[in-house]
RNA sequence: GGUCGCGUAGCUCAGUUGGAUAGAGCAUCUGCCUUCUAAGCAGACGGUCACAGGUUCGAAUCCUGUCGCGAUCACCA
């Protein structure tokens, strides 16, 4: 039981002896810092139940506290505040306890725990991975972390969109216009040399609109007409049909786009369980259609189109199977979603990263398989995200105005790089143990960056400004965890946990009240699905930190004591800092 | 037009279940490198929490309306 859940059960005591009076919950609070105390009870909501003057009300309890819970050395009351002053010995106590948990925060799994499924990146092949992609992978890595953390299974997937009319317009412009060129003989990552021809296809088929447009057709025809879109077509028509030519080509070049995309993967520090495909989920779902339909849940119009009814739910009808008979978007989801359980039996709820524009979507998606009866269908959630614009302007791939994935994370390091060399840090260390650093600061300032928002907020990325690397930044609190690790490096006598009875400061009762709440931290960020919770108490945890240890000599400390205690509460932040920026996925380096 | 989301300092963002005088960073200005790393610390300046009502001891937070921005309303994915 936490000191705030005893104090609220006491003070229900007090109510109870004084009063006569039960009371459901008590309000408690963190006292602001220009008070005198560390925890507070708000009286207010007392009034309710008891009649009287709040400060009379506050006195009593406050006395009565004192005496029964052996915490709490005195009290004081402001207008309906009661402000509680705590033994040092509890944050002594309290202290040299987390010092032993190893995964400090972290709830360990029960056996019979549901696992939870957190899909994010889904690409499509036809091109390479921008900023729009970053803020997804960040955010579905770090929920996925996030909720591991908080004690449940986790699997990490995607779905990678590799069929469609997209791809197939780079494999006719690879066909025209390539000259047999390969990741191999170009150098070029497969999925750059991929979407380079996706770009060719585009400038190539704007040109024949061009052409059509000037010989009188309107734009709307031209657009249909074009020779090269219906090659494009074409292709998709052989594909879907299984012509042995066109299925080889378009393996080999989604080959190309996979060991691209690994790369970038790898540099961003993300990682999956299991890979699906579309083009082998594609067809899924349309046997739940017709169990759909056999139980109600959906109706056949006359053309033999079938739709699920869903103005109950305050939406609308929405199509599921086409009256041709094939597969929409619905209907995949509906059997991937189905399939996923079929593989991994013990998953007990999905998580879906996938940005807002796809909001309705997903709220239909959840309302189906609600109402075909899933157990699993209660724990759906989809992480939706804003977008990420540019001063310009929305991201275009086709118009080139993409912040492509790898030239952002390369981009940072070099400026992380700058920067060092301008600071004098690092000199003596060799250049790949440099690289090494500028890569992990670079990409702790870009984590970082985008993980701090809100998810549900849009971010505008400025390149020309590129990231901060001061304030309430990656850089500073990695470079907070590295002056930790120095001081470490220094503390050559013995620290381990003992307890130590010295005076705290009011400062380093904060700092350790900082730590308490780090389990609590995890809990919130999990149920909230926003790494940003955890982004902003770290960042609170190094400000605290900082602005204690930055005027208080460590090593000069009047007893061996509270030289000890320093130490040990400054391993302590640097323990919570490199747990929590893993968390984030981000990594912390030992010297910088 | 219907639905959903957002609107907090010049800029970028925090703000637990409603609580005390609204919190950071950037930018501008003032101090602090001879003691553990100055990517830092201490301070100054900066607010009609979009606007108007309502709920109550108490609202940035909850409710209603208005305005602004964005997304979405396909037999596309």
């Amino acid at each position: 039981m936490t000191l705030q859940q005893s104090i609220s059960e006491k003070v229900k005591l007090a109510v109870q002896e004084l009063y006569q009076a039960n009371l459901a919950s008590v309000e408690l609070q963190g006292t602001r810092k220009e008070f005198d105390g560390d925890i507070t009870v708000v009286v207010f909501p007392m009034l309710r139940v008891i009649k009287g003057n709040p400060v009379q009300i506050g006195e009593a309890i406050g006395a009565y506290l004192v005496a029964n819970v052996s915490e709490i050395n005195s009290y004081n009351v402001v207008k309906g505040f009661l402000n509680l002053v705590i033994d040092d010995q509890y944050y002594l106590n309290f202290f040299a306890e987390i010092k032993n948990i190893h995964h400090y925060g972290f709830v360990t799994s029960g056996s019979d725990q549901k696992a939870v499924m957190v899909e994010y990146s889904s690409p499509n092949t036809n091109k390479p991975l921008h900023l729009g992609h970053i803020r997804n992978n960040l955010l579905g890595y770090a929920v996925a972390e996030i909720i591991k953390a908080s004690g449940k299974k986790v699997y990490k997937t995607q779905i990678i969109n590799d069929r469609g009319i997209h791809i197939c317009k780079s494999m006719i412009a690879w066909q025209k216009y390539g000259n047999e060129e390969t990741p191999e003989s170009t150098g070029l990552k497969g999925d750059k040399l991929v979407g380079n021809y996706y770009v060719k296809f585009d400038q190539e088929y704007k040109k024949e609109v061009a052409a059509l447009v000037s010989t009188g057709k309107t734009e709307e025809e031209a657009k249909t007409e074009a020779p090269f879109l219906k090659e494009a077509q074409e292709m998709l028509r052989k594909w879907e049909a299984g012509d042995t030519e066109v299925v080889k080509l378009w393996k080999m070049m989604n080959e190309w786009v996979y060991a691209g995309f690994e790369q970038t993967y790898k540099s961003l520090g993300v990682d999956f369980d299991s890979y699906y495909y579309e083009s082998n989920t594609y067809l899924l779902g349309k046997d739940t259609i017709q169990e759909g339909l056999d139980k109600g849940v959906f109706f056949r119009k006359e053309d033999g189109s079938v739709w699920c009814d869903l103005t109950d739910e305050g939406l609308d009808e929405k199509i599921v199977l086409r009256s041709d008979g094939t597969a929409v978007y619905m209907t995949q989801d509906i059997g991937t979603a189905i399939q996923r359980v079929k593989d991994k039996p013990d998953i007990g709820g999905m998580i879906y990263t996938v940005g807002n524009e796809q909001d309705y979507h997903f709220k239909v998606l959840f309302q189906i398989l609600k109402k075909l009866g899933y157990d699993w269908s209660e724990n759906l959630y989809h992480l939706s995200y804003g977008m990420v614009d540019l001063p310009s302007g929305k991201m275009k791939s086709r118009e080139g105005t993409v912040v492509d994935a790898d030239d952002l994370i390369t981009e940072m390091a070099t400026t992380a790089g700058e920067i060092s060399k301008e600071l004098g840090k690092l000199d003596g260390y060799s250049e790949e143990e440099k690289s090494d650093v500028y890569g992990t600061i670079g990409l702790g300032a870009l984590k970082y960056y985008i993980l701090k928002v809100d998810p549900k907020k849009r971010i505008l990325f400025n390149p020309e400004e590129s990231v901060d690397f001061q304030g309430n930044t990656g850089p500073f609190i990695q470079y907070t965890y590295a002056r930790i690790q120095a001081i470490l490096r220094k503390a050559t006598f013995d620290y381990t946990p003992v307890v130590l009875h010295i005076a705290l400061e009011a400062k380093e009762k904060e700092l350790i009240k900082q730590l308490e709440l780090y389990p609590e931290i995890i809990q919130h960020a999990a149920q909230e699905l926003s790494p940003a919770i955890i982004a902003n108490y770290t960042y609170d945890l190094v400000k605290a930190y900082n602005s204690f240890f930055q005027n208080v000599s460590i090593f000069g400390a009047d007893s061996e004591d509270e030289k000890i205690f320093r130490v040990q509460l400054s391993a302590s932040v640097g323990a919570t800092i490199k747990s929590a920026f893993g968390l984030l996925g981000i990594q912390v380096p030992e010297r910088m």
